[in-house]
DNA sequence: TTGCTCCTCACGTCACGTGAGGTGGC
DNA sequence: TTGCTCCTCACGTCACGTGAGGTGGC
């Protein structure tokens, strides 16, 4: 993870490039741990216009944040089209609040997550008592 | 969930017809909370064929029980293709024993189940994190 | 004639996966 | 020439939802 070269040899060398100006498909999927697909089809979806450079995508700081929120928000559980939404409204000008959710869009992903959550649960627990079940059997 | 008709008034009138021969699509829908379309699909998918009457759809007792282990499997969270091979190897005689599934098809589903179960206590926990945000920051 | 149940296409949805076929610069 | 990255279609997957248009019997 750390520069393959010398890493004090060429300090100040490019002061005149920050540090990463522009971002390109293939680097912001390494870094989110995305396919290009994935990144095209949000695009596709509204999500993310990256302006380009011929044909080729070009992502800028801002894109890359965009990028982050989506993927934040989709480990809440939210579905694109509630993002595209939610990133719509919200943070016009990048709220430090985490996204730009409201209480009710909270209220109603935690309801959300929670009937999931007994389902998958009431599953786990006819799973372990079949399990325990055909154990015994192969014992006796 | 009574018959709406008398209940003793015409016992043994009918002994020839058990209680219902076959099921009609509607009638295993309603029973099972199903829709038309998803019996369809399940028949175009290969987990059921029932017999047709011209081009009306006649199921059986058996056919009747096949769906019922099907639903269960899916409230188990298995996928159909899953639940096909399921049901075309095991319960060749009709098991007794629930599904004819095998330890490490069992295994393998808690431990997918589990893992979703994770996921989606992560994200419940900061979804209650975010929220009590919101609250303080409402009430400061 | 209206109403109910049943039928067959067949496109739409969700979030991408997976080739196919082609380009540009080291 | 090979290898890597990038591109645009476009069909496939999963489990159905949702009309459209038509039939049969009370």
């Amino acid at each position: 993870m750390t520069d393959q070269h010398g890493a004090n040899t060429v300090a100040f060398s490019q002061p005149v490039v920050p540090a990463r100006r522009y971002f390109t498909i293939g680097q912001l999927a390494r870094e989110f741990g995305l396919t290009l697909r994935t990144l095209r089809f949000y695009e596709d979806r509204g999500l993310i216009s990256p302006a380009r450079e011929g044909s080729t995508r070009i992502y800028t700081h801002r894109d890359r944040a965009r990028l982050s929120m989506i993927v934040k928000a989709k480990m809440l559980g939210f579905t694109l089209s509630e993002i595209k939404e939610t990133l719509a409204e919200g943070s016009p000008a990048g709220e430090p609040n985490g996204l730009g959710l409201s209480p009710s869009q909270i209220a109603d992903q935690i309801a959300h997550l929670e009937k999931q959550q007994s389902e998958i649960a009431t599953a786990l627990a006819e799973l372990n008592a079949l399990r325990m079940k055909l154990l015994k059997a192969r014992v006796v």
